[in-house]
DNA sequence: GGCTTATGCCTCGTTCTCTTAGGTATGATA
DNA sequence: TATCATACCTAAGAGAACGAGGCATAAGCC
């Protein structure tokens, strides 16, 4: 993480979390995100689309050409059975990791 | 993050707060991050002192020559009065950030 | 009608960090 | 004597994010 918003890695568990429960397309992953986290989280499509690509290329995520509400052509993602086991994985490893980073930085003269 | 370890951009802050108390050298700071973690955080050497270098190059750190408790040479790092305010500042973002991303991955069907 | 904004997709070049894999040197231990 | 732990370092490669650009369509406003 070079700049001032996520840390790296943490990108893709985010989307695998959010297509856990519906399809969505990029663009409305991207204002979730955003949205539900307050406007701590920023995505910047220049990571987002790339990182929807690996994802499908990993097979942890399937694509599909729709519609919106509106209308409007998207590109609809949803979650494999791959992809599911790696959220599964991915949210172990993430809570065990902040939870150790945490507790470090909360230690003694924190 | 492109292995297993850390998360990118996470290493810089766990430096930063190990050397609010005590001066400390390379070596020592990679094994403290290890134990104090019960392994769950590792870092490689190839990780750990470019880190140190550049937090060094950013002013956050004073680097001093000495030597350890059992007579080895090695180079101690500290905390400058920028790397203080570092600390302070990188530690509400991981805050905001971490607390965001926990959030989301502990939200309904998680 | 014409303009701007929001939606929705994409890629490219740069920068940054981590991993892997080496290297050097010294002290302790078997 | 040989090997391990300590203690430092670098370089090549991979991977991800940033910033900036581009394309196209729909909606809202003057």
């Amino acid at each position: 993480m070079s700049g001032s918003d996520l840390f790296t890695g943490t990108l893709d568990i985010l989307i695998l979390k959010i297509l856990k429960t519906d399809a969505r397309h990029g663009y409305a992953i991207g204002r979730w995100i955003r949205e539900n986290s307050n406007g701590v989280l920023n995505v910047e499509e220049g990571a987002l689309y790339p990182a929807l690509h690996r994802l499908e290329r990993r097979g942890l995520l399937e694509a599909e050409w729709g519609r919106t509400d509106t209308g409007r052509r998207a590109k609809f993602y949803s979650l494999t059975k791959g992809g599911q086991r790696a959220l599964e994985a991915e949210s172990v490893r993430w809570s065990e990791y902040s939870g150790a980073v945490s507790a470090i930085l909360s230690g003694p003269q924190g």
